[in-house]
DNA sequence: GTAGCAAGCAAGTACCTACTTGCTTGCAGC
DNA sequence: GCTGCAAGCAAGTAGGTACTTGCTTGCTAC
């Protein structure tokens, strides 16, 4: 009953699980990572099948993916804040997702829980860039969907992958989130209003450092 | 000894696997689906981690990844060519390499062992793309390290999660290809020889089916 | 002080796991 | 026909797993 324990509990399953996946995590190393009685597990949640899904869903809870704001400003500052935010959310829960997506067939309810937060990101993003092309501010023959769908790819392989296989990663973590938009918007054929896109050199970046 | 069961042996735990993951996948099931007595296993390979191992090298050494051509010639042609390849090739090991990759922590060597078919593929372009710039078909003040970053992440994406979420990949599979291509076109500012690339329709994408 | 209750502790159950051993079967080469 | 050898089969070992039970400890409320 005590929510001092449970939660205790709950942040140890979801390290254990984290690393080692659902049939790693055992009940004991669980345990005894919340310094806590194998057999208060049992008591708590009833089984250990119950309390991974609690934890499940306590994460999915306690932190939410980013929103892009209704009205357009400048594009390529709030896309660039929109874009650290999001790689911040996934990179903190990277190995959480990278199990549970690919233990997604044997608990495919744990795995539609964790694509929630990125599905809304994702979503979000779409719904601006629609506000972009309205505004006439992106190209309308464009394919925007193809762009979209390779810029959410790109967030989720730097999040998920970067640790494992740095060489697709050149760029450092810090920077990427400006890159990714700058190549995006490109792709997505920004029409500058104040800035020429196209031929701008590649400093900006460095201008903006503060966005975190 | 027996080749042929040695290759049955390899070929169900390959299955087994990519299914269940390293935990998961026990000298049972293994035995079961191989059709091949358990203790079989033991007395070809000597314990489980072994004979995971030397599944792992059959399955990289058994198909390899495409590389792009030395020299440039159509390059949207070629790109989708090699796109429709690669992901062809990613998606038929895609449960492989997300669960080994998910483990990498617990097992790094089987981990780099998955990524390297996906390694020179992406070094392949890399090199493709510097010989575009070099024949000045790319914009050279564009930062041409992340589009590419950017396009092996689509594709890692798409062949890897394109079954779990699928609201993230709205174009169909097949067309997959041709639209990533022209989008990584854009991004990289492909000066088009002959055609102009920002005002084509999309119809390309279905006069060059015949890539199979 | 005492009743209630959450948590710890020790032990046990039933099952699964990797791996071993001893023996039998069936086939190929001499 | 015999030998050698690869594979099957039955059984067993040692340890891990989820989960249960019975009892003790310690704190809180009345």
């Amino acid at each position: 009953m005590s929510p001092e324990i449970r939660n205790r509990i709950l942040d140890a399953a979801a390290r254990v699980y984290a690393q080692y996946g659902f049939r790693g995590a055992t009940t004991r190393l669980i345990a005894m990572e919340a310094g806590v009685n194998e057999v208060t597990l049992f008591r708590t949640f009833g089984s250990k099948a119950q309390l991974l899904q609690a934890m499940m869903q306590s994460q999915v809870a306690a932190t939410a993916a980013p929103i892009l704001s209704d009205d357009v400003g400048d594009p390529e500052r709030e896309l660039t804040e929109w874009c650290g935010q999001l790689l911040e959310y996934l990179r903190g829960h990277a190995h959480l997702i990278r199990k549970t997506i690919s233990e997604a067939e044997e608990r495919p309810d744990a795995a539609c829980a964790a694509c929630e937060g990125p599905n809304t990101a994702g979503a979000s993003l779409a719904l601006y860039v629609e506000r972009l092309r309205d505004e006439g501010l992106a190209d309308p023959d464009v394919d925007i969907q193809t762009a979209i769908s390779m810029f959410i790819s790109a967030l989720f392989g730097d999040a998920l992958y970067r640790d494992v296989m740095p060489n697709s990663f050149p760029q450092p973590a810090k920077s990427a989130p400006s890159k990714y938009v700058q190549t995006f918007l490109r792709a997505v054929g920004l029409r500058a209003s104040s800035l020429p896109v196209r031929s701008r050199p590649a400093r900006v970046a460095g201008t903006r450092r503060r966005s975190r």
